[in-house]
RNA sequence: GGGUUCUUAGCUCAGUUUGGUUAGAGCGUCUGUUUGACGUACAGAAGGUCAUAGGUUCGAAUCCUAUAGAGCCCA
């Protein structure tokens, strides 16, 4: 059969990700004689399209499902998408408006229908899209946060925590998103440095005609203003304490009032102005010194009935302008001056949020989140990288209770109802029995409300739950440790009893070349279906892994995908060489008995087995990695393929044959290693090899185990020799210019030389013949090289250039004085001699004599040179 | 302002937990190569005062302190 000689990722991947879905390869039933390894994944919004921080995540989870179904557990990744109630209501008003439907215009239950619409059409793309990357989700359990009987998981969890007296109903300021007109929560509010400015505004003292001046960045908010507040220890005050303000354009008298806490004298002008409606910080300070709370916006933030009529049903925004006017009009604006200052806006509407007053749902979080905290800190649930940790623990312990409910209609609407009369409040699973007298709550719950119970309510039956759940892996973003993670281990506390999941990996956060976050507006996000139909998802997959270190960001590049291109590449080729000089037939191979290098291998596999398993265990995705890459590229590729061709083109059959079986064998077990990381090519390969039955696929293989008898010192050490030897020649005829295809002798100078490196050295250094022997002498003319304790002479009669030589000699005599004047230093000094342990001297000491004996011989050689 | 992470070769990063080889890798650079898998390759080479300053220690990239710079989270 003819192989290309270029990998096409296109041909294979599409066909065996057919294959796998066709045969249930990623289905996982209840099976209590397996043990469960379990991941949910973080459901993506639906309204969201693949990005590469999709690509990340999706694929560590992959590599972590992959690794432990080969082992034999029953891995189970159950998929999901989630509704994400503002962003998707926010698409659909949009998607409505262009159809020129007015959200406001028709029923609630019409909209509705409208978003069920909505998520049919467009919710499912990032579902294909993961596909693609070859994620082996079991997608019979594929679960969306607003499914009929996810909704009612949902519901339930609300009643029982009201009824457990964790809910209540709360009249205060929140974080509110004017343009969406929804309460939103702390977390989706964005501080951004807008450069805008100080306003001072004097206020007249009544009665005098002292005036004290107030700076603020919101002067429109002056309208609700209620006090002005001084440092009682500020002498510019003092003697106006206790006196009454006119609250210019409004005519308000308002009180000046001293706080030592709440005012700094040395920012602005020293005197605040309180707005205890429209401001956090001056809500509290009304709190405390009983001030009323005068509301000046309507829910869109234009101005209401509560400020003059000439400022009524502007918006915010025109309102400042039309204050600013009548203050400069009035002569009560002192001056502007630029400032910036930090805004926060609304991650969805994108507009300044406005601190409002309004009706809320909160939940009380103390207690529950007492045993979250406590599982994290005492190891019960594993952070990695574990410096997340302590922003966990910063959170917990200054946790505020939840503003849960939302004024939008796209989610789990809260089960309250109202009585028509009494007003009467009923919570419960069911609407009350006399409908017709109840008004149900408008408002939805936050999204995080639903999506806190996925770790448990994606199981659907009591007895899946109580087999898979807890999970093991939760594989995020550390974005939402405070949004998602931490809320799903109260959750899972409050509602299951249990931790969601023993492990934490959060991912790095992918940037572009120049270290900027990725983001639709810069244009420089690339998008994985793209790079995936050019590179191919093995390429992305492994590029993205090779380049995530734990803990820190990725700097991604279109040019680094060569790393996972180049690599499939090479692994298809090493693939292609074997079947070259392969007929098929295993059957009735006889194996020829191990020489140093097949031992070598199995070492080396065994090594790169155990190294592997044990950088996944620690959650090291990205050492796993560099693990495969160099067995792979380094042992496998460059030395052991090279060491094996004279066998392979032996003219013995049997050593031919013995040959090829040992490394198609081999080669299973590296396809196993790297199929984690690269399930196509993977399998692709795995089914060239060998003829496998209807259905086998590489995925359901057992994965190697790491067999500790052959990891083997002497032949890893018999190896490094030879690598040495066969790099210290082609040194040699490198720097002599000497062309490759040109065979050169070399004579060898060792009391030990091993006569087995000889075919080999010869195959892989180009060497015609070799001397070797203990009493070898140099040869006239000849370049040298001291490999260890033997030395290696290249005679080049006509050819050496001895200056060129005498360099090469000289560099190599630096170098080890170098070194030897280091740990000559390190000996002669007697407190090294006497305090370190005694196996370290004896290092150095070896190492001085290994380095003494070389530098003679070298020398030596330089001193013959003449 | 508080918390947190980082600073090692031209670039991207290992190595720091547990101090002890001549500090490694990939990419890039330079030289050479139609060597019977692969030029998406092979071989060889050059390239680092481990941010700076102190300290602890027989010994510091590694531990401690300060400084400078960068990122992230929170206010």
């Amino acid at each position: 059969m003819e192989i290309s000689k270029v990998y096409s990722p296109q041909q294979s991947e599409d066909k065996w990700y057919k294959y796998w879905l066709e045969n249930g390869i990623f289905d996982s039933d209840v099976d209590k004689s397996k043990t469960p390894y379990t991941i949910v994944i973080p459901p993506p919004n639906i309204t969201g399209i693949l990005h590469i921080g999709h690509v990340l995540n999706n694929t560590i989870q992959d590599i972590m499902i992959r690794y432990k179904r080969m082992q034999g557990f029953n891995a189970c990744w159950v998929p999901g998408t989630d509704h994400a109630s503002i962003a998707t209501e926010s698409k659909v008003v949009k998607h409505l408006r262009d159809q020129g439907i007015n959200k406001h215009d028709i029923s609630r239950e019409d909209f509705l229908v409208h978003c069920h619409e909505w998520k049919e059409k467009y919710g499912g793309i990032i579902i294909e899209q993961l596909k693609k990357l070859g994620v082996s989700c079991d997608w019979r359990r594929l679960r969306f946060t607003m499914d009929d009987d996810y909704y009612q998981k949902v519901i339930e969890a609300f009643v029982k925590l009201y009824n457990d007296g964790k809910i209540y109903r709360g009249y205060r300021l929140v974080n509110w998103d004017p343009a969406n007109k929804s309460a939103i929560s702390d977390e989706e509010v964005i501080f951004q440095n807008v450069n805008g400015k100080l306003w001072y505004i004097r206020y007249q003292v009544k009665g005098t005609d002292d005036y004290i001046t107030v700076a603020t960045t919101r002067p429109e908010t002056m309208l609700g203003d209620v006090a002005v507040a001084v440092n009682p220890n500020d002498e510019r005050y003092k003697h106006h304490l206790g006196k009454t303000l006119i609250l210019p354009l409004v005519g308000r008298e308002i009180p000046l009032l001293a706080d030592e806490v709440f005012v700094d004298p040395a920012f602005g002008t020293g005197a605040v102005k309180i707005t205890p409606a429209h401001d956090f910080n001056d809500y509290e300070f009304g709190q405390r010194h009983n001030l009323p709370l005068i509301n000046i916006f309507h829910p869109d933030a234009s101005t209401n009935d509560n400020v003059p009529e000439k400022y009524r049903s502007l918006d915010r925004y025109e309102c400042r302008k039309a204050v600013i006017k009548d203050l400069i009009d009035g002569e009560f604006l002192v001056k502007e001056e630029d400032y910036t200052n930090n805004v926060g806006y609304s991650e969805r509407g994108h507009v300044p949020i406005e601190p409002y007053l309004s009706e809320q749902w909160y939940l009380k979080m103390e207690e529950i989140a007492a045993p979250a905290l406590k599982a994290v800190n005492d190891g019960t649930i594993r952070f990695h990288p574990n410096h997340w940790v302590k922003t966990y623990d910063h959170w917990m312990n200054n946790i505020k209770d939840w503003c849960i409910s939302r004024q939008l209609w796209w989610g789990h609407r809260i089960p309250v109802w109202y009585h028509n009369e009494t007003n009467e409040i009923y919570c419960g699973v069911n609407p009350p029995a006399d409908p017709e007298n109840w008004h149900q709550d408008e408002d939805v719950l936050d999204t995080w409300a639903s999506s806190w119970l996925w770790a448990h309510d994606v199981f659907k039956t009591e007895d899946e739950k109580r087999y898979y759940y807890p999970t093991n892996t939760l594989v995020t973003a550390p974005e939402i440790i405070f949004f998602w993670v931490a809320r799903m281990i109260m959750a899972g506390y409050y509602f299951e009893g249990q931790i969601p999941f023993r492990d934490v990996y959060f991912t790095s956060i992918i940037r572009d070349q120049k270290g900027r976050k990725m983001s639709k507006s810069l244009g420089n996000s690339p998008d994985p279906l793209e790079i995936i139909a050019d590179y191919g998802a093995d390429a992305l997959r492994f590029t993205i892994i090779y380049q995530a270190p734990l803990g820190q960001d990725v700097l991604f590049s279109m040019d680094s995908l060569e790393i996972g291109r180049n690599f499939a590449n090479k692994l298809w080729n090493a693939g292609r060489f074997l079947l070259m000089n392969y007929d098929g037939d295993v059957s009735n191979a006889e194996l020829l008995e191990d020489d140093f290098v097949d031992r070598w291998m199995e070492s080396a596999i065994n090594s790169a087995l155990k190294d592997f398993g044990r950088a996944l265990d620690n959650f090291e995705i990205n050492n796993s990695s560099k693990i495969v890459y160099s067995f792979v590229w380094n042992d496998f590729c460059d030395w052991y393929i090279e060491l094996i061709k004279n066998k392979l083109y032996s003219q013995d059959e049997k050593i031919k044959k013995s040959a090829i079986v040992k490394a198609i064998r081999n080669f299973e077990k590296l396809l196993q290693l790297v199929h984690p990381l690269m399930p196509f090519i993977t399998e692709e390969l795995w089914h060239q090899i060998r003829s496998r039955k209807a259905g086998e696929s590489i995925c359901a293989s057992d994965f190697p185990a790491v067999d500790e008898s052959k990891i083997d010192k002497q032949a890893e050490n018999d190896m490094l020799m030879l690598q040495a030897l066969i790099t210290a020649v082609r040194n040699i005829r490198g720097e002599m210019q000497i062309h490759p295809s040109q065979l050169i002798d070399i004579h060898l100078k060792s009391g030990s030389f091993n006569p087995e490196y000889g075919d080999y050295i010869k195959r892989l250094a180009k060497v015609g013949n070799i001397v070797a022997g203990a009493d070898i002498a140099k040869p006239k003319m000849s370049a040298s090289a001291v490999v260890k304790d033997a030395e290696v002479f290249i005679p080049l009669e006509g050819i050496i250039d001895i200056e060129v030589e005498k360099k090469r000699v000289e560099k190599e005599i630096l170098r080890l004085q170098g070194a030897l004047e280091g740990i000559e230093k390190k000996l002669s000094n007697p407190s090294f001699v006497d305090r370190a342990p005694a196996d370290v001297v004896e290092k150095e000491r070896q190492k001085k004599a290994d380095w003494s004996d070389q530098l003679g011989k070298l020398k030596q050689i330089y001193s013959d040179l003449g």
